[in-house]
DNA sequence: CGCCGTGTTGAAGTGCATCAAGCCATGTGG
DNA sequence: CCACATGGCTTGATGCACTTCAACACGGCG
């Protein structure tokens, strides 16, 4: 299993055992490249690996009454397939947003490696457990703010999240974004995407040009969000110890 | 562990073994008893177990800008806080929607049963997953369709779940839902569900007064919802046997 | 009885979608 | 090197789905 970044999070959410680190470390596995708009997984597909998220973006997306609707962004250190260990059949497309670098582990492979280890096994599950607190707030977030809180909560979390993996000091992170995908992910139009941007523009909460996207006033832009990053904080949280 | 539903379930998923049914009847539970409106579990909260929802139907719940959005449902069956195993905190408020019986089970009890079983944490495991999958239908939901498949697919998800543990024959089942909580759990406002409901009612496809709910033309009603059921069959699919 | 929760209805306002067009940078082939 | 296509961003005009406010009807209940 490659990607120090994974290793180092599982070790911080769970505190992993320097056997099962070593177990991780020793897991063969095979990269692969993707272009931006490439296909990682098809729905219905039955994959017989799960990967991890090197570097670059996958999201999770499905044709949804005429409507391209983006369920889940992955960032480095992710595995967005990780539910097909248990879960056989793929129920969305995932497809890269820029260029993308994976690393691909064998389900047998990662079978036999949890079968030997409740430590790791409980790793994984907690985080499954994270995509399904991320994809409560998703739920809040489209069912109850309107297009400015929407996007800016989805960007701090992205920034949060990229924090977490190094990828993002301060308030400015590097990702090949469109506004189509952005707005694919909260639920409105390009245009009306567009428009909101340039709102948190003239408010001076945002910088995005290009594939560079800075969150200026940061404390501003959270508050305008609701965002409280307590969510994905389980991450390096004091809990870990009390938890088996 | 109580309620035949859960472990029926639990079998029919992952097909767990028969020393493990056994460990599963054998834990120690206390039964607690709700009425509409009642707080199981508030927000910050450390629960020391979980629990298994007997009969009623709990919602997990939160204020987002000003309005409250339902981002669960929990049928007989569901186990709303198995999360709290893993990440201690509750994150939402878990609320009584009509009066509700629960079972609850010990954290330390469920981890040493799990502990001895490697079967049990995956079928649990695989559990979280469902729900995680059907969080994602409701991302769908919310970013994707108007009021009308909105709350349709809802409606046709609540019955396809009580359909696999029996209390959804054909069509119609019993639910003290109100409007306004399908309306909170569909990011609409109550005056909205209304008119949607009448609507629905209009073009034949509900009978909704009290509390049952009839799902009529119910193919009609799943094409204009989209509502592929695929993602709860999990339950009952042949792919348990080449699982593990 | 009067109250309260739920359902229902109308009127007015708004956040957003849609359509349509134009802009700019990049890339590609003749 | 220009002609042209392409993808992303931007802008204006129009329409609609939905919200909000306000009022009322109905039944259950203390």
């Amino acid at each position: 299993m490659p990607h120090r970044k994974l290793i180092a999070r599982l070790q911080a959410i769970s505190g992993i055992s320097h056997d099962d680190r070593a177990k991780l470390e020793r897991m063969p596995y095979t990269i692969k490249n993707f272009a931006k708009g490439d296909i990682v997984a098809r729905p219905g597909e039955r994959p017989l690996s799960c990967c991890v998220v090197l570097s670059g973006f996958l999201c999770r997306q499905r044709i949804v009454a005429s409507r391209n609707q983006v369920t889940s962004i992955y960032v480095p250190g992710d595995m967005p397939d990780l539910h097909t260990l248990h879960m056989p059949v793929m129920d969305r497309e995932l497809c890269s947003v820029g260029d993308s670098t994976i690393a691909v582990v064998t389900h047998s492979c990662l079978r036999n490696v949890l079968a030997g280890s409740a430590g790791l096994t409980n790793a994984f599950w907690r985080e499954t457990l994270i995509q399904a607190e991320i994809h409560r707030e998703w739920v809040d977030n489209l069912g109850s703010r309107e297009a400015l809180g929407r996007v800016a909560h989805l960007l701090c979390e992205i920034a949060a999240r990229l924090g977490s993996v190094g990828l993002c000091k301060e308030k400015s992170f590097v990702a090949p974004f469109t506004q189509g995908i952005i707005a694919q992910a909260c639920g409105i139009s390009v245009v009306h995407m567009n428009r909101t941007v340039q709102e948190m523009r003239r408010q001076g909460l945002l910088d995005w040009r290009g594939h560079t996207i800075e969150l200026l006033r940061r404390t501003d832009l959270e508050e305008l969000a609701e965002f409280n990053p307590a969510y994905l904080h389980v991450l390096n949280s004091p809990e870990k110890l009390v938890l088996l």
